[in-house]
DNA sequence: GATGAATGAGTATTCATTCAT
DNA sequence: AATGAATGAATACTCATTCAT
């Protein structure tokens, strides 16, 4: 198996690490290829090229690997993320450039688009991260008076769903700057921006060449 | 187990059709509970009183019960909408009625909320039934200039995630019109109605008091 | 189903005997087509044209009708052999007629050759009656001078299995005559027949053309 | 359970090894006792004292382990008789030997005669592989004037069915010297030599004392 | 630490048989 | 007699987990 993100995070580890990271690495290729339900600690283990009695010496069982893992895959794109929207100020701009950016990060690496969309059912805890920075700069952009909507839990589920949907489309139909874009309008609009404002802003997202 | 929708269906019917029914009742109750993957032969047989080797004198195997089951819903929540769409002309009403409805509907038996948010997932041809509707109502509603879009398959997926999200919320948190009501106003502004005729026309949505 | 062997035979008894005759012409069917281990009480039921249950209504269990099927095709063709050997008194003429005839019965009928060659390992019963009619032909062809062996239950193993392969034969291969020739002299010669007399013998033997 | 053929052929080997050939000889065993068809993976399992899981460890079904076992069994019996006809020329004390000795091997291990004569039915392979030296055998003695016969698959048969006739009644009747003599000579006769010659060979035939 | 053999609980499925109608 | 729905024991197979080496 090539490297993959959790080997990079610990290349300079010791060897313990470094075999914890191939496990999760495996884990987010096999996930990606078969679904959370349908990934079996034989194939985690034959794919990270280790003995499935391995397995044990690193993870208690099979939740806590996927839940590692997804956490992994999340923290890595809410990183990026961060980064890249360190030096945005305005809400509705943070709003899209989030959007845009992380549906572009997450199609990318189509496995993690997969963990991601798994993740989202089964483990709540990451959606509850993602929330977190959604809210604020929806928050930021009603306080800028971009936006005119009640900041609610529900609210921040619509957004998720349209997000959610964007992967899907592009796990099924590849990678589509367009579907991007659209939902970077949808979400504008969502939060109550004007239709014609919405679409505006939307095409200045900075969906990827 | 109290009587289902299948088996006031064929409430009329011989032993067979009545056994059949059951079956399908106990699995609707049964995926409501555990999820559609997690549902087991054992657990229906057992939820609708019957010996396992039973099931088989009716079904094939899980995933034709969890079909047929599911299209059982989708039929049932169809039949229902369109009886209650049909003196509905405006094509925004008819959208803001079918969101409405839909959701109404699916929570007031919140099992079939599950069964019909399961479906989505793993039977394509359930999703697809209802894309028909909606399509034609999205449509109906841009030729008479209500709506500004472009009707494509990934809108119709934005639209029904956002009903999706609308299901989820109510099962979680329990009834709660006004995440219908919201859902109507999301669709509305995601179709591309300005948020104030949006929040108008989603206030008198036929959400039951 | 076409009218079999065993309707024949009860054409004009009672409906009790009519059912009767029809399951066993069922087995005989299935029992071809499948085998005797794999032939379920189900595809015999099916074959004849009733339901399941009624099965009972007139054999104790699946065995019990396999082994009156077998003894019904072994008396068939015990019968019909009696007749055609009632003038025969040279014993290896009785022998090689008997052979030759027994086979061409059974080819002529493939399910009978089916039935017989699956009795002949499970039914000891059915070998026994065969090897009686045989062992008597042989003794007489003894006492006659025209065979040179001790006649034993081996040697009887011995002719039986020699007339199987013929079956075999010729139900993966398709009728062919000079099987039973062929088997007819082999049979002479294990009894002692010169080879050149043995040849002679089974040349005139009474293959159908 | 004792020691059988497999175990020693790997008594060196690793663990793997060893278990493997454990459920082989277990499978030996039972087929012995029940039958091929009525041979159940826990029958295996129990026989060898292993977990009905660790079956799937080393065969993928019942299939696999009964074809392994008959190859084994057909190989072992081959590798033996091959050593013991190294020396002899003439067709005809070819085809008594190796008559005589497959019947002696197989008898001396009564379950190995189980097995062959189980897999000469249901697995065509093994039937095949005996053929191929049977008919060499016998095309030599032709070409050595000896036997005065057409060499056809149908001869083959014929021979198979005699050898096939004194397994099954040395199994049930117990060993017996002169049911392998009987049969060598029948099939002496059978393939065209003179009832006294055959006899004569016969009865220099290396059955064991 | 790593290995991989062994385990056995869990699940789907088949089918002979019973029995109420 | 005939029906066919219901039964449940039997069986194959999977896979997470344990543990001796």
């Amino acid at each position: 198996m090539r490297q993959g993100h959790f080997q990079e995070q610990t290349s300079g580890g010791g060897k313990r690490e470094r075999t914890r990271s191939a496990l999760l690495d495996a884990t987010v290729a096999v996930v990606a290829a078969k679904g959370m339900e349908a990934t079996k600690i034989l194939d985690i283990t034959e794919a990270a090229g280790l003995a499935n009695g391995t397995f044990y010496n690193y993870f208690r069982d099979k939740d806590e690997i996927l839940r590692e893992t997804a956490y992994g895959i999340a923290l890595a794109v809410s990183r990026q993320l961060d980064e890249e929207m360190s030096g945005i100020d305005d809400g509705a701009k943070r709003v899209t450039t989030a959007t845009a950016r992380f549906i572009e990060i997450a199609i990318a690496e189509p496995d993690w688009a997969h963990v991601l969309l798994g993740s989202a059912e089964h483990l709540p805890d990451v959606r509850r991260d993602i929330y977190h920075y959604l809210r604020s700069d929806i928050e930021r952009g009603v306080a800028q008076g971009k936006f005119d909507v009640e900041v609610t839990g529900f609210l921040l589920d619509q957004v998720a769903a349209l997000i959610g949907a964007a992967l899907r489309a592009q796990l099924h139909g590849g990678r589509d700057p367009d579907v991007t874009r659209q939902t970077c309008e949808s979400v504008l609009r969502l939060l109550g921006m004007s239709p014609a404002k919405a679409r505006k802003l939307a095409e200045t997202s900075p969906a990827q060449k």
